[in-house]
DNA sequence: GCCAACGTTGGC
DNA sequence: GCCAACGTTGGC
């Protein structure tokens, strides 16, 4: 069993849109990047644990804790030609992305991107390393367990 | 909207 | 296999 942080722009899919979901479940679609693809093909399965992580909007961050409810299988959107993410070097018989499913687990409290960065704990959170871009990030065990008992035990206390 | 830092594409 | 050009990401 793994954890991972997985980001989605609120624009696109907000963790309200999650949580109004049936089964509060959604497919992981548009991933166009070969690396986050691969994390979702060789390594995530069911069960695994993730950070539903809000970017590129007013207040980044880290906004609820979801789980993988799938193994990896193709992305429909790769094939619709009205999509934008659809892509012309893909076929059914040999798809190109994949996506997995999530669903949610909780909402949490905001833990800002400012607040990640504050700590010298996550120092070598990969998703805080420069330069890095992917949608799909592993966390280690440790990092976890900070953030989830005292990141957000701390922003749950009055 | 700006722009740094990437990733991908395609000609050669 | 190189690398310039281009597109994308995402914080600010």
């Amino acid at each position: 069993m793994r954890y991972w942080l997985m980001k989605s722009e609120p624009s696109d899919c907000s963790i309200d849109d999650l949580a109004a979901m049936p089964d509060q479940t959604v497919a992981w679609y548009g991933v166009r990047n070969y690396q986050a693809r691969n994390f979702m093909r060789d390594q995530m399965t069911p069960g695994d644990q993730a950070f539903f992580y809000h970017s590129n909007c007013a207040q980044p961050g880290i906004v609820g804790i979801v789980s993988i409810s799938s193994l990896a299988y193709p992305d429909a959107t790769q094939f619709d030609p009205d999509s934008r993410y659809f892509d012309p070097k893909a076929t059914r018989q040999t798809p190109r992305w994949l996506n997995v499913d999530v669903t949610l687990v909780r909402k949490t409290p905001l833990v800002s991107l400012a607040a990640l960065r504050a700590e010298p704990e996550l120092e070598t959170l990969r998703m805080l390393q420069k330069g890095n871009r992917l949608s799909i990030t592993p966390v280690d065990p440790a990092h976890w367990k900070f953030i989830t008992s005292t990141l957000m035990a701390a922003a749950d206390a009055p």
